[in-house]
DNA sequence: AGAGCCATGTAAGAGGTTACATGATTAG
DNA sequence: CTAATCATGTAACCTCTTACATGGCTCT
């Protein structure tokens, strides 16, 4: 019933950076705990659930991101045979996955674009997992955005350069505009996560 | 000192989608007008204009995107020798490539996550360009992105299927708040605008 | 003499999209 | 009988990033 695809022994390959999508992955995996999970449960997490309003992911993609994980050493990929159906690759999270997982959820997104994929997918995730850190988290994140708010407020009162100084007031104000709504869309957050 | 670079009498393939980076190329051929420009001069107005505030372009991708453009007859090439530097290819635009980029130009981005890339590109190419389609071009985006603030509230107020309802009320309310926001900067550009 | 500009690229790889391949089972 | 579900992928194709290759010229 189980035979445990990997090799034992060999140093394992240092993983690279994550992605949003394989950060999630590792999410669900946790939530899953030692029964662990198999792709095409993962899958329907994405198309069915609450997570399909965050983030898209194919199943083409899926699998071959699980691939990923397992050959870096994040998670373990053991084969269930079942009578009547295909084959299942149950995947569960190791210590290492684990301990990859905590740090990234402990990360402030540094840009303000990032808010709408990565810190949605940290927020979920910590809402499932750790939610005793959800105050911490989203209190890192407002004093990233505040400072990156500061830092746009600074670069519109430099002294206008040259004849594009209205194109670069554009941008700003609208980079500006942006990270403000966040801020205030953070502090909504405290307040409605009160009651639950 | 011409040598046009292009097949004549083959049928050009059908141009496939442009991206961002393409349609501010179309626009930058667009502003040298019949004198054509090269891709180093090109490359300049990304690393030290700026456009290089709105999108990031590193002259390998130029290149690549140039030699697209050529390829599907929205550009032409043709070489300049010059005694003491290396050869320029220098790119003209043709009767396609500016209908291209005039009917890119009066296209409103649909989604918010484009407005701070697409739109911006055509907010810059607008004024540069066709300053007096400027006025229709904000007002085509603003009625977009009323439509989509309209629907955003409509989800919101759709009675909770599932435990899932938190999750999802904190997703439409990012996004609706990101929508508001750059409509309340479209409003500011208008204004601004009033005084050039 | 060395740095940097001029001008055009290539090479290598990560990451993603879209569509399809397989083959059995179950529901309508 | 048809369609969908289960379960895992492959194939082909874009895009983008990062870094480097080339080779002569100008400036200090």
């Amino acid at each position: 019933m189980t035979s445990t695809t990997r090799h034992t022994g060999s140093t394992l390959p240092r993983p690279p950076r994550l992605g949003p999508a394989e950060h999630s992955l590792l999410g669900l995996l946790a939530g899953a705990g030692d029964a662990g999970i198999h792709g095409y449960d993962l899958a329907r997490q994405y198309s069915h659930g609450p997570l399909g309003e965050i983030i898209r992911l194919e199943s083409g993609m899926l699998y071959h991101h699980l691939k990923k994980l397992d050959r870096y050493g994040l998670i373990t990929t053991h084969v269930e045979h079942q009578p009547d159906r295909p084959d299942r690759q149950v995947h569960t999270l190791t210590g290492i996955g684990r301990r990859q997982l905590d740090h990234w959820l402990r990360e402030p997104v540094r840009a303000t674009r990032e808010i709408r994929l990565d810190f949605l997918l940290k927020l979920f995730f910590t809402r499932r997992l750790v939610p005793t850190h959800l105050d911490e988290l989203v209190a890192q994140q407002r004093s990233v955005l505040t400072a990156l708010a500061d830092s746009l407020r600074a670069q519109m009162r430099e002294p206008a350069t040259s004849d594009d100084a209205i194109e670069r007031q554009m941008v700003l104000r609208l980079r500006q505009a942006q990270t403000e709504a966040a801020l205030t869309w953070l502090d909504s957050l405290s307040t409605t996560e009160d009651d639950t």
